[in-house]
DNA sequence: TGGAGAGATCGACGGATATCGATGGGATGC
DNA sequence: GCATCCCATCGATATCCGTCGATCTCTCCA
């Protein structure tokens, strides 16, 4: 098999041309951000597989973690447009967001 | 359009079944935060669309940070299996790992 | 009206991480 | 041999992030 390792001058460096806008990258980075977590990235995996909204006293009974870290995580997913919220008298039923954008839902898919 | 919370009784909590293995968990997370980076996610983005291998340099060129910097996040990249390296003389050529799974070849199509 | 349960926010603490300058080490060429 | 170029590693530092206890708000119900 060939490895065609380029020709090269030395002291010459030209940068390559960046394929991936800006704004797309740190969009992509917020977004990779709010899933490089454990805890996180199961709740989206269970909200993914749930038909109905799950109370998030749920994944506080779920996780060896207190009350103010879930509600800590699930408030990184909403900020990151992950997820959404109901209140529903004294709980809060969350699942994942209905309007996700095409990349999105195929990270998810790929991840989940 | 319904929203229809489940039933639910006070001081009740139950943990919903988690559907990703704690392993895979893992797994995911160490590659989503190896690219939950705007440098990383950018030299990857460059990689995935080059046919030849890129001398390190040229990244080096591009980015305003120090070579260190950018070494530093490359043995991020390699060591999270997404790039390999190929010395020739003075200069080091990365490329995409030849060997990626169904699963992260998704995730960078969702990406890049 | 008051108590209790659920959830969000705040402030603080410790560990992870991105960055840099300095250094080391290997290859090239004079 | 020796200078030069490229790259990796090391040590230090500043910032970010996950976690917790304490507290606050809101709702429900007796």
């Amino acid at each position: 098999m060939k490895s065609p390792v380029p020709e090269r001058v030395k002291g010459v460096c030209s940068p390559p041309s960046m394929p991936l806008a800006l704004a797309r990258v740190d969009q992509s980075v917020d977004l990779l951000k709010a899933l490089a977590d454990p805890t996180r990235l199961q709740i989206v995996g269970v909200l993914k597989g749930s038909s109905q909204p799950v109370c998030i006293c749920d994944f506080t009974a779920s996780f060896a973690l207190s009350q103010p870290t879930i509600s800590h995580h699930m408030a990184k997913l909403r900020n990151a447009g992950l997820v959404e919220v109901t209140k529903a008298g004294i709980w809060a039923y969350y699942r994942l967001a209905t309007r996700l954008d095409a990349r999105t839902r195929a990270l998810l898919d790929a991840l989940v």
